[in-house]
DNA sequence: TTTTAATGTAATGGC
DNA sequence: GCCATTACATTAAT
């Protein structure tokens, strides 16, 4: 049966064969050499590799600039270089809720910031989810409600500045 | 069949109405501090009332504004907003970026897609934008360069398709 | 019509 | 669980 460990293709071919045959779009081709263990993530299941872009070296990039560009290039080369490109394989895919299973997942939160696994899981066969996005919703949810109230914790500090003076 | 959103004790709401009422569903019963929830938005804080300056008008801005002067220009639209502007509402007014900053953008995108913060400050500070700005054209042109991606891959597969047959 | 700045929020990873 | 940060789907300005 299925195991935790996942064998996915590396964006960079390592046996020297094109990245972009047939197979390794569609994620077919078999003998990959490199494996990495992943979390179990099925909807990532047939993701084409991503590829990669190559930069501009530091000398390429300083040719290209002009005399007013340089310094702030020179200036941003040495933070930016070398950072690695983050892709982000096999992202889920964004869960599009409906405005019913909105409604009802707010009217939740209104009386319960917090439900416990119980309701999670009721919430999750009533509305024909996953009890993970139930969860990941509410914690969402909880971000937005704190944000609102640093906002306007910050606007009624602003007021009564203005007001004092 | 009792089901556990109607039964738990933590989700029953606290003035003892049931949960699932339409009016609460709708959104119209009172105490829904949720949804009134304002985003900050200081441009369009037209109830503020702070200030007493009249704003110039989006064409009188334009009239004194060249290329080199466009972003001081949207650092004063921005400012107007704060006043009670009725030619816009609720969104930022779209940033125009020169060429030369698009360049200098660009130039940096090469090197790195996700400048962290210290770049991006220093970023903002030479072009004379907001750090905020700089974070979302990075995130707009990392999506654009995702798009593209895809769109040469899908190509690439017809072609491969077709040499095929 | 096309491109892209701006927005809202689902998803991820670190702690 | 929180938090910061990201990708992604949309909207709207150009």
């Amino acid at each position: 049966m299925a195991s935790l460990i996942y064998g996915v293709k590396d964006v960079r071919p390592v046996d020297g064969k094109p990245i972009f045959t047939i197979d390794r779009i569609l994620g077919l081709d078999e003998g990959e050499q490199y494996r990495k263990i992943k979390p179990y993530r099925p909807w990532a299941d047939s993701e084409a590799g991503q590829g990669h872009v190559v930069p501009k070296t530091k000398e390429a990039l300083e040719k290209d600039t002009n005399e007013k560009e340089r310094t702030l290039t020179t200036q941003l080369f040495t933070e930016s270089y070398q950072k690695p490109l983050k892709w982000y394989i096999g992202r889920r895919p964004r869960t599009a809720f409906t405005s019913l299973q909105i409604e009802i997942l707010e009217s939740i939160f209104q009386v319960n910031y917090y439900p416990g696994i119980d309701v999670r899981e009721e919430l999750a066969k009533q509305l024909h989810l996953d009890e993970d996005r139930i969860q990941i919703w509410f914690q969402n949810r909880r971000a937005k409600l704190k944000r609102s109230h640093r906002e306007s914790q910050f606007l009624m500090v602003k007021k009564a500045f203005v007001e004092d003076n």
